[in-house]
DNA sequence: ATTTTGACCGTGC
DNA sequence: CGCACGGCCAAAA
């Protein structure tokens, strides 16, 4: 099995995104930020690209903007984040301002 | 150690 | 609104 390192960035990254609440999502760069590394936001789009993990809900991470981002399935993306109650558009989320997840946010 | 690769971001046209 | 360009970072080759 291969684990990446632990105190990797990885590995923060993973943890934040597995803190985001359900219904709620979060972009890129707040992860990036939220794991310590506000300008790493490149690097966390091709960690999750290797997150295969169903214990992280990738699919909550989403585009700055409120735009639905990448995934390896958009469609299902979709799906789940609908799923979860979120509102989403053609190709962005309405709600973006309101379902966004910080750390900094009472839950 | 160096190069390539991305589920990106902001700006400009 | 859409597309092109540069910049940015860590992981993988």
């Amino acid at each position: 099995m291969s684990a990446p390192a632990p105190g990797s960035f990885e590995t923060r990254v993973l943890h934040v995104v597995r803190r985001i609440p359900r219904g709620r999502v979060a972009t890129y760069g707040d992860v990036a930020t939220m794991a310590g590394r506000p300008r790493a936001w490149r690097a966390v789009g091709t960690i999750m690209r290797t997150c295969r993990s169903p214990s992280v809900p990738c699919h909550r991470v989403v585009a700055a903007g409120g735009r639905l981002g990448g995934y390896s399935d958009p469609l299902r993306k979709r799906r789940l984040l609908q799923d979860e109650g979120v509102v989403v558009g053609p190709t962005t989320l309405p709600q973006f301002a309101a379902i966004r997840w910080t750390t900094l946010d009472t839950s």
